[in-house]
DNA sequence: AACAAATTTGTTAGCGGTAACATTAATGCA
DNA sequence: TGCATTAATGTTACCGCTAACAAATTTGTT
């Protein structure tokens, strides 16, 4: 309890110094046992009677014993951390999911160590590094495109036992990913799809899709490549446009203004995201233009803002907290029955409101 | 590479299995030189000449070394863990702090350990004391308010000599923290009254604030605390009303209609953040009422949303983003320089929009 | 009662690093 | 040339905990 520091001269052998923190060994000596019972009993309480338990435990109580996690894991070779690699926290689409993982992850002993990379792939590199000196228990990366130096390291975790979890994608099994890694969310192309066949099926024959301005973020181009080729197996015309990068609703405002001036004959326009949308949204109705009559409009994502504005927006519901707690318990599940990890398909599905309901004229 | 795991019945002494991964015994054993050295080298390049350094460093690319942190936190009595407690990472003010301590910390060699408590001052507690156990090198929780047992935790910590940093609030000089306890963000009773007299100096005398569902939000309520004290202070009429938990967006729309039926004298109301706010802006305008000249409305956070709205939204803005730079800032000088932490004051400012414009009529 | 099986606790030897001190080789300088 | 100083590397003993094995004690069985 005192803090006196200064290592008395009497111990002459090299002394290490001991950080002050009270350890096993304390509890040991004040419950009169040795140390290895104290961790039994912390381990697997059931394998120590019943008085010894009483008695650690009011040791551990009076001392306020924290067991040592490095030490812990050192020793026993399991670490207790989750390591998640995200491209931008802020974003609110991942932030849920951190949410959602961190609420699964929260009472099961595992630690979330987090980690962004602004979408750079480079940075994904270093930070798997980074992060693999502390043998996480599993990792979590977002999305299946990496460098090869990154790819490198995922195949190594896997091959040391480690679950690795590849969110927010989902492939077909044609393009099964590699040995081991496995993937929980859903196929961006196949969403771009679907979107696509919303409008066509709608009676729209000029549409438009508004990619995201964020160049690193393959899974928004692969919405729409998915939206591109949807419409061109229909013979339907369709056009590209990228919103500018920055602040996203102001990004679809000025790509909904690029559109009209460009395409003015698209009557349909689907976008990478719903705050792309919404900005888009807001311009349509401040320039006087019916939505969804002369253009229909289609986000990404059902965040709340979508269903408050007039037209509500209609959209793709991303399974965006779900994807964190899906993670988690496949995670969870491996650590707990030794059992490989699976992948888990969670579908996106279309959430229809006003901006693009079918044609009523 | 294989997967054999029984132990081969040769090595007659207490085995123990070794986890496959290199070490640094095998990279000083392909350099030649003792473990101490490559260790040296790893951390202080300058203390190894220059034959060594380059053979060791081509035995590191060689084996694809990562050191265990683990191990070198145990032996050095240092980690390199930075712990974050928030209140809910999905919300969009907390997810830029993240973010924003995320990047700063990025190329520090620290790790961020990130846990959310949904509100809870109990879980608060149960994680701290996980926390500990890692023996963080800095500890950042969420605002000034704590139980007891984890006002003990934290002056334990502070007492090791880990910086504790309080984010996202900031006390005056008179009810100072805890010895050693820092602040960085603002004082949230101050903001209140800074809301109060921007109304009041636009000639309002009816105000009203609605406060947020989420009770356990102390810091909201102490905003709206501070608002109406300054009103009363200025023998203005002040009311409250109180947002229902769940969707913002919604629960602005409800306590907007609230506020209308129970006090349709109030010509001026703020709210607890910028999503009530819009939610309510929105419902005004659906509703026919005239903002600012009916009632002029202030939010608070400066979301990107409020600026689309139209008329749009007057506001405090957040220092989101830099309260987690700054706690980054913070907690890496004190590490660095071993100079105690300092705590900061990172104010809000009123965004002046034309949701509350200053009468004209 | 005699011995096997189960329960409970202890002993020993690490896990993979680093601190503290020790040694050796290279260098400086009168 | 001889000795003090600096630079580079090595030796030893830990950090705090747990795996593997071992011993002691209790319980069960016939």
């Amino acid at each position: 309890m005192d803090l006196s520091d200064k290592p008395s001269p009497d111990g002459r052998r090299r002394q290490r110094k001991g950080h002050g923190r009270v350890t096993l060994q304390d509890i040991a000596e004040l419950a009169g046992v040795t140390r290895i019972t104290v961790s039994r009993y912390l381990r697997e309480p059931t394998q120590v009677s019943h008085e010894t338990a009483a008695r650690v435990q009011q040791a551990v109580d009076a001392m306020g014993y924290v067991p040592n996690q490095q030490a812990g894991q050192l020793a026993s070779g399991h670490s207790r951390i989750v390591a998640a690699l995200i491209p931008n926290i802020g974003n609110s689409i991942f932030a849920e999911t951190i949410q959602g993982l961190s609420e699964e992850l929260a009472h099961s002993g595992y630690q979330l160590m987090l980690m962004s990379n602004g979408y750079s792939l480079e940075r994904e590199v270093e930070q798997l590094r980074a992060v693999m000196g502390w043998s996480p228990a599993a990792l979590i990366v977002t999305g299946r495109q990496h460098l090869e130096a990154a790819q490198t390291l995922l195949l190594r975790a896997c091959g040391l036992g480690t679950p690795v979890l590849q969110i927010w994608d989902y492939q077909n099994a044609k393009e099964t990913p590699p040995e081991g890694i496995v993937q929980v969310g859903f196929n961006h192309g196949e969403v771009g799809r679907l979107m696509a066949r919303h409008f066509i099926d709608s009676g729209h024959r000029e549409l438009a899709f508004a990619d995201s301005g964020v160049l690193e973020d393959y899974r928004a181009h692969e919405r729409a490549e998915g939206f591109v080729r949807a419409a061109r197996h229909a013979r339907v015309r369709v056009r590209t446009v990228l919103a500018p990068r920055g602040d996203a609703f102001d990004g679809g405002r000025s790509v909904l203004q690029a559109l009209r001036r460009q395409y003015p004959q698209v009557s349909a326009v689907a976008f990478a995201n719903d705050h792309l949308a919404c900005g888009a949204l807001m311009q349509a109705l401040e320039m006087g233009l019916k939505v969804p009559d002369t253009l229909a409009m289609l986000g990404f994502g059902d965040f709340p803002i979508g269903r408050q504005l007039q037209p509500a927006l209609s959209t793709m519901r991303a399974p965006r907290t779900e994807i964190g707690r899906a993670a988690a318990e496949i995670v969870l599940a491996c650590l707990r029955e030794g059992t490989p990890p699976q992948s888990r398909w969670l579908p996106c599905e279309l959430v229809q409101r006003e901006s693009s309901a079918p044609f009523s004229n």
